[in-house]
DNA sequence: ACGAGGTCCTGCGAGC
DNA sequence: TGCTCGCAGGACCTCG
């Protein structure tokens, strides 16, 4: 599931190849799938547009065209960009969501397997009250401990919910959350506001160092996501916690169990060095 | 304002 | 073998 890592990539792979390219012959198969436009003015715009750069915010990848829009692109779930010369692969055109044709005769495709991602094309300022409502770049320079206590540390809700939080911290998902709780020894059922300083230093420089290394990694792949180049990530390689449940944790030993009860979504923890959910009792066995 | 839970959507694997 | 069902979950929504 493309979060920040999986998008970073994408963009990284496929900005030489599209940056400077003029966009031909646009197709929307999946209208349903467009946010806040209509298919003809997203067509109309589209067409016979340049890329004049491609980049990332958050969990979106972010096309700005020559006339000063933005067309962006959230992958949700299970969406992927890529690349096609000549004939795309004939089993997956059911996939297709968008497809634009390009200059050097190559063809841009958006596919996306369960359709929960979206496609937005913003004019300067949609784009500027979109982006705000956002939150700051986790891996960006400006963006300090402090900062990241105040947005994490000043919550009732769950410290994994507040970080998968996009208002909060842009970009962080279930896969990350998971793995930087673990990396920081941290409860992810425990309120943000009941984390020391200590904890919420050591939880920011995980944040950012998993971060870091998925994308150095090409992202995580664990069925759909590919990389721009069409190959897939090597992060789940990697992973300490997420997917991991019912293992042996790399620390400890203890066998790493997984809860749905923190937002709905699976969490997969170890009882001995994360020392929770307190909220769930006891560990089984003990 | 917050938490809980529903909704969207498809593919896959477990279980019968 | 072939079917049903639960699950995967990001973002957004409603309800209490």
């Amino acid at each position: 599931m493309p979060e920040l890592p999986e998008v970073e990539t994408i963009v990284r792979d496929l900005a030489p190849r599209l940056v400077g390219q003029a966009l031909k012959h646009p197709k929307v198969f999946r209208p349903e799938r467009l946010k806040g436009t209509s298919r003809q003015r997203f067509l109309r715009i589209l067409d016979g547009n340049r890329i004049q750069a491609l980049t990332r915010r958050a969990k979106h990848a972010v096309f700005l065209l020559e006339s000063g829009h933005r067309l962006v692109i959230q992958p949700g779930m299970t969406g992927s960009l890529l690349v096609a010369d000549g004939q795309a692969e004939g089993s997956r055109w059911k996939q297709v969501v968008l497809a634009v044709g390009l200059e050097d005769g190559g063809q841009l495709l958006y596919r996306d397997v369960r359709r929960l991602g979206t496609i937005r094309l913003l004019d300067q300022r949609q784009w500027n009250s979109y982006t705000e409502r956002i939150g700051p770049e986790p891996l960006s320079e400006e963006f300090g401990p402090e900062e990241f206590a105040r947005r994490i540390g000043s919550t009732k809700q769950p410290v994994k919910k507040a970080l998968m939080d996009q208002k909060r911290i842009a970009g962080v998902g279930n896969i990350y959350a998971t793995e930087a709780l673990f990396l920081a020894g941290i409860d992810p059922s425990r309120p943000g506001n009941r984390l020391d300083r200590a904890a919420l230093e050591r939880l920011y420089h995980a944040v950012r160092d998993v971060l870091a290394r998925a994308i150095a990694q090409g992202g995580t792949t664990f069925r759909d996501y590919r990389r721009g180049t069409g190959e897939p990530g090597s992060f789940q390689l990697s992973l300490l916690a997420y997917g991991r449940g019912g293992q042996p944790c790399v620390r400890c030993g203890t066998l790493l169990a997984t809860t749905h009860s923190i937002d709905g979504r699976a969490t997969t923890f170890c009882w001995r060095c994360q020392g929770g959910p307190a909220a769930l009792g006891s560990p089984p066995g003990a």
